[in-house]
DNA sequence: TGTACATATGTTTAATTGTTCATATGTATA
DNA sequence: TATACATATGAACAATTAAACATATGTACA
């Protein structure tokens, strides 16, 4: 796929490649996947791309947590902690369990952690 | 780490409980990176968060295309295509190379493919 | 150098969204 | 059941941002 493209560039006439283009780009409209399950994955990024939420995300790392933690821990509201769960839980990012009064949150499964850890190994670099 | 709390949740003592909790916030706490890291992490995710920027991003998944195919396949205009890309460019998302008259992008590195696959790993299942 | 094509960018507007405040629901216990 | 504590949720407001439009920059070629 990119080694045919990378032979079409080397081609010097303009009427070929504007056909080899207009080759490539149907390829590629075929293999796009459907514009919902893109936007799907759009949506799911969306849901890690706020600084509480990922601030939540990664203090459940490791550590199952109550909401009142949370709040305690990154110094928010109950009612921002609270909404923001109601977000990662609707995203499927986080699972619950509750315990009396209290609530305890963790990640939801090893894709998450590995989304995180894909993202942080990009940022440090 | 994990285990050490679900011995915790086990005790009664509503005293107990409450210690237990404060130590746990605050062992996270410290295990927390600084919020600059995690704020850069969020910033991340936004750029993946949005559904144009992600079908540019798949697009580009294993063929390097200019400013002009990408506004043809996914039906955008030219300067929405190229403000787009200039924030995958400063996310250090994608790299391009000028050939003649066009620019041609594509994905910078394979963290970029990881963090897509496995968001399309979580969204499929 | 002038013209055409490809890309980049500044500005404005409409829509999205995170937070706050107020209030409701749920749970344990006296 | 009355009270206190933990969590959830509805509504309003402020801030962010993607798209559109106009225009500027960059490149090739006659």
């Amino acid at each position: 796929m990119a080694a045919e493209h990378a032979d079409r560039t080397k081609r010097t006439t303009p009427d070929d490649d504007g056909a080899a283009r207009e080759d490539i780009v149907e390829q590629v409209s075929r293999q796009q996947p459907d514009d919902e399950i893109l936007y799907d994955l759009a949506e799911l990024f969306k849901v890690f791309g706020d600084s509480t939420r990922i601030k939540i995300l990664y203090a459940m790392f490791e550590n199952e947590l109550c909401v009142n933690d949370i709040a305690k821990l990154l110094n928010l509201s109950q009612s921002s902690v609270s909404h923001q769960l109601r977000i990662l839980k609707s995203s499927k990012l986080v699972k619950f369990r509750r315990e009396g009064k209290s609530v305890y949150y963790s990640l939801d499964d090893e894709h998450v952690r590995a989304i995180i850890s894909m993202g942080m190994e990009h940022v440090e670099e």
